[in-house]
DNA sequence: CCTTGTTAGTTACAAAAGTAACTAACAACA
DNA sequence: TGTTGTTAGTTACTTTTGTAACTAACAAGG
């Protein structure tokens, strides 16, 4: 844990990347989202951004992609991209939005919601497995302190 | 926080992405990580993964790339790139190791040791600001729980 | 109408990362 | 020595993301 600089006498460098925070996190995102990924990867091909606009439709009713770029702090060109990969899966449809032509009303469609509703299921049954393997306590403090950093 | 789906009643759906682990890490871990990545993208130009490879040059004393991809994690093309970017900074040597030619010995030349040093300070620094901002106890608590996830 | 400026969304291009296939060197053993 | 298998590292190819430029539509003022 605590070791000098190769050589140098000079430098006190009490510094182990493994447990600096921004690594930590980055470590344990990578790690959760792996995990969870395989959900919409393996059965729907989605990628994550994906399954994000796919959660806000489904979430929020009708929007457009700039709503959803809003509410959802998603670059617009990844929304656009996945909104495209979405109406390639059959998942939503677009409608030009009568009192504004620039913007489209997207739409579910069934199978889109019953993959919205399966995968709320799966998130859900995580977010349990989780609870239980850090107790109801330290999950919830996670969420918290997460929730602070952001 | 509490919500049923847009129109069918069947479904009661107590969920929210914003409130999901996995989607609160990788938000925090974003946040975090662009905060801290100015250290050594403005000035030395480096990506993170440079980054990376260079603290355990600087850490461990002189490696092989394939002794950073194990102890780092890091797959082995992702450090292959990353050493050659850092050769072109002239941030390392390499040398064809005598007991084994398919295998280089890395070492950091006085520039590269210098720019470890200083990223070692931004980090410690970083990591004081968060844990004045969080508080002692809540960042060790973060650090653990983060650590549990990986 | 006709500018000028803004907005929704797409496209084109460049940067980064993952995967697989490759080269060169080693090791072990017949 | 020749064969077979493994390892260190690179390269080629593909996928994903980021950035900038673009198109079409709107809005406000002259």
């Amino acid at each position: 844990m605590v070791r000098k600089l190769a050589d140098a006498g000079e430098t006190d460098d009490f510094f182990e990347l493994s447990s600096f925070t921004p690594y930590l996190l980055n470590q344990a995102a990578e790690a959760q989202s792996d995990v969870f990924s395989k959900n919409y990867r393996d059965r729907y091909g989605m990628l994550r951004t994906e399954w994000r606009v796919l959660f806000h439709l489904g979430r929020h009713g009708d929007m457009s992609a700039k709503e959803i770029s809003d509410s959802a702090s998603i670059h617009k060109t990844k929304v656009s991209r996945a909104v495209r990969a979405l109406e390639e899966k059959r998942f939503l449809t677009r409608v030009t939005s009568p009192e504004d032509r620039r913007s489209e009303r997207l739409s579910l469609r069934a199978p889109g919601q019953e993959a919205f509703r399966h995968l709320c299921r799966a998130a859900q049954d995580y977010e349990a497995a989780l609870e239980r393997r850090l107790g109801q306590r330290d999950a919830r403090k996670l969420r918290v302190l997460l929730d602070r950093l952001r």
